[in-house]
DNA sequence: TATGTTACTTGCAAAACGCAAGTGAAAATA
DNA sequence: TATTTTCACTTGCGTTTTGCAAGTAACATA
């Protein structure tokens, strides 16, 4: 069964011997290890991609994105990223059935991560979508302001 | 078995029903999505780090780094990184057992995508390593030419 | 010559993933 | 009002990936 929380296990003692403590969460306090644990998978990078480019904010919308995620897994990434503070939920008022799902601040401000992403696999992968490069290329903060200033519309 | 082959497996046709290339190696064609693709799991951006901020070059070292990364995995992900041209392995001429790892210049160009990553966790999670999350702060450009510089002094 | 090092490989159990099908509540439709 | 559709999931199950422990071949060192 897929598990929602978050991961609690500890390595044993590495063939080095280096003791871990078994109170930490994370393998290592490293930033950089701690974004590559609540962001180091398959979808949840996508699922923000979504969110911040497409301003994508349904269950529905997430699974009909082009990469096709499974539902399960779908549920699964959304509530880690709920619960690593990356995105909100909150029922839809005009309709009972829907959800809605938002990012929060500390999800907003991954503009920057996915950008880069971006302008490194556009420099040496064979990638489409050259409209958003270029616009990326041409201005970069410009792009990121234009990112912050939806997300601050449609809150 | 653990295979460093690139992932050919396809989706079938989504919910949605679009239909897919069966010729595609990749998901999407989404620059996002290539990124997440190469990188996107637990360990791939770690030894990237180690090799980028530490000057780790050898097996060995990546193995013993704090995170605890089990040998096979270790020996996959090199062997996926190589594949995607992000690393580059030669024979140490001065040891007939060891290889020496290098970032080539494409896997030097992750620099700003870690930098990123650095940074929003920096902002929002509780992790160590302040002195050089300051060093990224003070001056952002000054930190990229200084891993750059030293990348040129060690090839 | 014996022992340690380095860069791996192999076997196996556990966890994560992916697909298909099902569920319950609310909304839309007949 | 009754029926169907939509939405956000959950469940079951087979496959793939991961993690741990142990082993191996080539080379270096004492």
């Amino acid at each position: 069964m897929l598990t929602s929380s978050p991961r609690l296990k500890r390595p044993s003692a590495s063939r080095s011997g280096r003791r871990r403590s078994t109170s930490l969460a994370w393998r290592s306090s490293c930033p950089l290890n701690a974004s590559v644990e609540i962001l180091g998978d398959r979808w949840s990078l996508l699922i923000i991609r979504d969110m911040m480019l497409r301003g994508f904010n349904s269950y529905k919308q997430f699974l009909d994105s082009y990469e096709g995620i499974a539902t399960n897994i779908l549920a699964d990434r959304l509530a880690k990223l709920e619960a690593n503070a990356i995105i909100a939920r909150q029922p839809d008022p005009a309709d009972g059935r829907k959800i809605i799902y938002r990012l929060t601040a500390k999800g907003l401000d991954l503009a920057p991560v996915l950008t880069e992403m971006v302008l490194w696999a556009a420099a040496h992968e064979k990638v489409e979508n050259q409209s958003l490069i270029r616009e990326i290329q041409k201005d970069k903060p410009k792009f990121l302001a234009a990112i912050r200033h939806r997300w601050i519309a449609t809150s």
